[in-house]
DNA sequence: TTGTAGGCGTTATCAA
DNA sequence: TTGATAACGCCTACAA
């Protein structure tokens, strides 16, 4: 493997005109940058990035914790990030957590080892112990989607789920229901306690009263999705209508209600956050609060590199995206129609 | 940023002894392991894995190409090769190819620069100009899902495409449709190549003749699903059952079916290759061959750990993983029911 | 069991 | 415009 030094003496300069060329920026005789260039192809030469990240004292690397790379909500943030940095000359590095506390301070432990320039965090609670030591230790830290308790002033990238909650739960009372039910995250997640208290204020609001054993908290993935549904289909006086916390929880719902052959939207209507590129196809189309993915991902990167360029001295308010309720099919007035 | 020196300094020993200490497997005693640690604790020392890295020449770090991360195929193959890696104190580098030949070969060329580990490639069409460069290299690869053609001979992890798509377009003959279409990926793919190749010997084997208008080649995305099944729609005379080459296209193809008011199965029986969480509830649930994605990726982290540990030397046959026919309720025999 | 010292390949400083 | 050289921080012979 051909090093900067083989260049430069085949090339006959020093491993400064080498760089000089490489890196761009300087100005080097024609003559030579000739030379160079034609020592590089002839040795097919490439430049060892791990030696340019130690002596720079950067990696071009930005880190991006998430519970689930395989979650669509989550790829697609990855997606919109990894975009923003291509455009930056860097890589991601995507680290699952998977609900795993431990493998989360793990994975955190790797991006500071690895000394990726920065960080961004989507993940389940944000084990506050291994987030609060990254950020002392002063790595470029923006949150994305939701921001743990207790943490220190960080920047976040979101939507506003407690208007966009409210929002749908009062369509959902528009259409006639007093008596709803919600399928919940666990409320030490920021976004489930927001979604929960938007769907409290919005009955709070007309006058509803709701039941505790309507509201399932402390649920994740299709299976906790299902697990919820199910306590929810079986309570002994069923809801008219319930509200998701997400679209993982949506699709293990949808199973618990085609297995008790309750019918959508006559039984009950069903609105979820999070819209999936195929609800509009299932029976029936699923009405659903639409988050911009994509650009969140997109707007973390642009918040992390605003970071490692102007440092993290200025106030940075929180970048809010909005979110569209896309009303389809799931949802009926009361009574069924 | 306290580096290992600093540690030997507080703990009264030489940096060799606190690598010792960090990375194991060497015996140091006692009383230094104590004092090693506890400088550690006190400096908050973290090794510095760029500096790690160059020394030891290797990064722990595998990269995966694949066209778009946001697939949910791709994600689920992601989190499969993560996982394994991550059981081998490794991390997986993403890049998204995008479908673009050019930042393909630049994400390939980063992927070099940072002397990542080991390489598996599940892109668009792996570039071959780039991709031979990056074996000729020496780079550990392995391909995932399909080969490029032309191409060394390196090992793949894969499924059987070609009978898996005969399987079912049998299913469908079987169903008494004689008239059948496919819409499919660009043929330069070898998964389309051998998917229409399956659907072609299935027609063949029954003695059926397929309409060249009927297979439309070369779309990819949820939009070219939409076109290809548009124009499929919009023929003079009608298939009756159409097999789609992956999940993306026939999400595009629900939406021209929809828009057109086409009723499944009445009207027209659709089997699709890829199942996806949400197929059993759409309307109608779709039939599918199901991939085993995750499976996919954890066995190309096994296969690139193997060449990391073994050699490329020894002959490596592919790894096929089966696939299953789901069938659900998008096909109907011939003449609606 | 422990320490010394050289090397990994690039970048950046400082003279020239 | 160029070149020599000292970092960057860790690992690993080799020697003691």
């Amino acid at each position: 493997m051909a090093s900067i030094r083989d260049v430069a003496r085949l090339a006959q300069v020093s491993t400064a005109t080498v760089v000089r060329v490489l890196n761009g920026g300087a100005t080097v005789s024609p003559a030579r940058t000739e030379r160079v260039m034609k020592a590089v192809a002839e040795l097919d030469y490439v430049t060892n990035g791990v030696a340019a990240s130690l002596s720079r004292g950067s990696t071009r690397l930005l880190g991006l914790l998430v519970s689930d790379i395989a979650n669509p909500f989550t790829a697609q943030v990855a997606r919109g990030l990894e975009d923003e940095a291509v455009r930056h000359g860097y890589q991601v590095l995507i680290a699952s957590s998977d609900f795993d506390r431990e493998r989360e301070a793990a994975m955190l432990a790797s991006f500071a080892r690895r000394t990726v320039d920065a960080v961004a965090l989507l993940s389940a609670d944000g084990a506050t112990e291994s987030v609060s030591r990254l950020v002392r230790s002063g790595m470029p830290t923006v949150f994305v989607d939701r921001r743990p308790p207790n943490t220190p002033a960080i920047p976040l990238v979101r939507t506003d789920s407690l208007s966009a909650a409210r929002e749908a739960v009062r369509y959902l009372i528009g259409l006639g229901h007093t008596d709803l039910g919600m399928i919940c995250g666990p409320v030490s997640m920021p976004t489930a306690a927001q979604r929960a208290a938007g769907f409290r204020e919005a009955c709070a609001e007309a006058g509803l009263v709701v039941r505790p054993e309507c509201l399932r908290e402390g649920f994740l993935g299709t299976e906790g999705g299902y697990a919820a549904m199910c306590e929810v289909l079986d309570l002994p006086r069923r809801p008219t209508a319930v509200f998701s916390f997400n679209n993982m929880l949506a699709i293990g719902a949808l199973r618990a209600v085609r297995e008790r052959g309750v019918r959508i939207p006559a039984d009950l209507s069903l609105v979820t956050f999070d819209d999936m590129e195929l609800f509009p196809f299932v029976d029936p189309p699923l009405t659903a609060i639409a988050q911009p993915a994509y650009e969140i991902g997109a707007e973390a990167g642009r918040v992390l590199f605003d970071l490692l360029e102007n440092g993290a001295d200025a106030e940075r308010p929180d970048v809010v995206l909005s979110t569209e309720l896309r009303i389809r099919e799931s949802c009926a007035p009361v009574g069924g129609v």
